[in-house]
DNA sequence: CGGGATCCGTCACGATACTG
DNA sequence: CAGTATCGTGACGGATCCCG
């Protein structure tokens, strides 16, 4: 329960006392796609509508903690979907919402531009690092 | 030092244990941009390029540690240039390199997106809310 | 003074174990 | 298989101190 709350209560204190976040409520949009899970969850979910489970391995470096609490983030915020299907083993699958579809061109965007830049970026990397030594 | 280091062992131990990162060294980037801090920084060094301190009070929301280690860590990777004038007070000015105003319509793409879509996620976010109570 | 490093408390995160 | 509960670590925010 202090996963969610703990989002939560750090949401409002922004809202508090940042005028800004204020008179710019996208900035809480843009506060949730800039997680790390969920543009990789968004990305693995475009391919294809997957389960639990298959979300844990393509993924790969996410914990089910992280799988289940980011999930459900975005469930709240209408962008995937969570259907059970009551079965032996219990079947649930996520998938992406229109809504939630919509954020693939702008996802897409960025991987482009990560693509694009990778070699750039891993040169003034490396550059800055052997400026400052270790 | 504990900074740049923890922030450096996170990326190596990803790569030592997530193949999906191995083989698409992209999830770095994308890792570095869904940042929460860097999104904001990039977006307010886009109007200009601003002063420790007035970066500061634009974000607002951000710690000086923050502020501190996120814009070394863009710096290291090409995307702001620090330029630091002896003054009686020091002037260090933060502005976009050429590299990280590419990133620009990227980030008016989220920003656009969000802007569109903010009253349906908010809708589907009270959506959920009430259907679970509390 | 402005820029930033350091110390400390807290909370979010990751790993593990357990349940329906 | 899909999650929840528990625990340890470390990242983060806040305050303080330092340096040019």
């Amino acid at each position: 329960m202090a996963t969610r709350t703990a989002a939560q209560q750090r949401a409002d204190a922004k809202l508090a006392y940042d005028a800004y976040v204020a008179e710019c409520p996208t900035r809480q949009l843009l506060d949730r796609i800039s997680d790390k899970w969920v543009s990789l969850l968004i990305n693995a979910l475009a391919e294809q509508p997957q389960r639990y489970g298959d979300l844990s391995r393509r993924v790969a470096g996410i914990s089910q903690k992280m799988l289940t609490q980011t999930l459900r983030a975005m469930e709240r915020d209408g962008l995937v979907s969570r259907t059970v299907t009551l079965a032996v083993p219990v079947r649930v699958e996520y998938a992406l919402t229109p809504l939630g579809r919509g954020l693939l061109p702008v996802m897409r965007a960025i991987m482009s531009w990560a693509e694009a830049n990778m070699d750039e970026v891993l040169a003034a990397r490396s550059d800055y690092d052997s400026a400052n030594g270790t």
